[in-house]
DNA sequence: GTCTATACAAAGATAGAC
DNA sequence: GTCTATCTTTGTATAGAC
């Protein structure tokens, strides 16, 4: 069974992904992690600051060991991986579920950098991961992080468009674009 | 002179580039407006919500007028002059001001759909105008519509990532990749 | 480490004089 | 239409018993 923080931790990825930082409340969080209101600061010593960036860290990692294990042997095939894998991800945003790392991005005060430097962490993480991925199947190096920017581009644009609409259109047009913008790289 | 009312709008715009709907507050709406506290609800009766969902529609339009207003005569002109025009925007987003309708998409609370619909009217505005200039321009009616909302969804994603890094360069490289996607129309 | 209770600040919303 | 003052709720943060 996970510990009490672990659980804090997980519900606050899922309530940044719904009402972002700054819609987002510890009562949500204690309530859906069943722990005590005390509980905030004696695992949290920062605050909402500390918490916040720990999950932002948490689901970088988690989609990033995602994208390292995309199969594919070329471009083309890694893109479309890629794609269905996000697909389920981008179809949350269709009922208000979007993306944490953005959530975190968008909810950075000037002022306070560090939950603007954990955004750019994981963004950077998932960018480089996919770049290596795609360098493997014979891209050259900045090809290959160019392609890598835009998808990650391209998967936090359609979290918003696809919210907005609250469908799951404007996911598979991009999708298509993509795999049309693959083959222009090769 | 603008209006109190307008003025209000106005300020409301700007605190929702960079605090979101949840993060923005009265207080500094009015500060930056001049207003006083109970103009709110005088001018706007709904509150938060209707003065948050006007905001939505200005600046809609005033994006729109411009992508209508977007020369060139080819599919890459056109392309070429809307990455011109909405780069200085996302430059913005290094300092945290980013998009307000993006804002507005995400902090619309599931069960009040009036935000997400302010916001899904505004998107697709841009992503129709930008569409029939493609289509203006020789590209078949489902070419435009699938380029412009790459178009749109790839400013929205460049206005995360940008302030998340606090950096232009993301942007930049995903400009050089709508550049290589638009020839892949042809 | 976990829990209850509470202090303190800031938010949205409203009332009513002018 | 504009302004001041205030109500109510909710949020973050802390104290201290167990």
């Amino acid at each position: 069974m996970a510990s009490t923080r672990d659980r804090m931790i997980d519900a606050t990825v899922d309530a940044l992904r719904r009402h972002g930082v700054a819609g987002m409340s510890f009562t949500e969080i204690l309530d859906a992690s069943g722990a005590a209101r005390g509980a905030i600061y004696h695992h949290f010593p920062g605050g909402k600051l500390e918490l916040v960036a720990e999950a932002a860290q948490r689901n970088g990692s988690e989609v990033r060991d995602l994208f390292a294990a995309l199969p594919g042997r070329t471009p083309a095939a890694v893109v479309g991986e890629f794609l269905r894998l996000v697909r389920p991800v981008v179809l949350a945003s269709v009922d208000g579920q979007s993306c944490a790392v953005a959530a975190v991005a968008l909810g950075a005060e000037p002022g306070s950098d560090e939950l603007r430097a954990s955004a750019e962490a994981a963004f950077r993480s998932w960018s480089d991961t996919l770049a290596a991925r795609l360098r493997a199947t014979g891209l050259t190096r900045s090809a290959a992080a160019e392609l890598a920017t835009t998808l990650v581009t391209l998967l936090e644009g359609a979290h918003v468009l696809c919210r907005a609409e609250a469908d799951i259109a404007p996911f598979d047009s991009v999708a298509s674009a993509a795999r049309r913008l693959v083959t222009a790289y090769g």
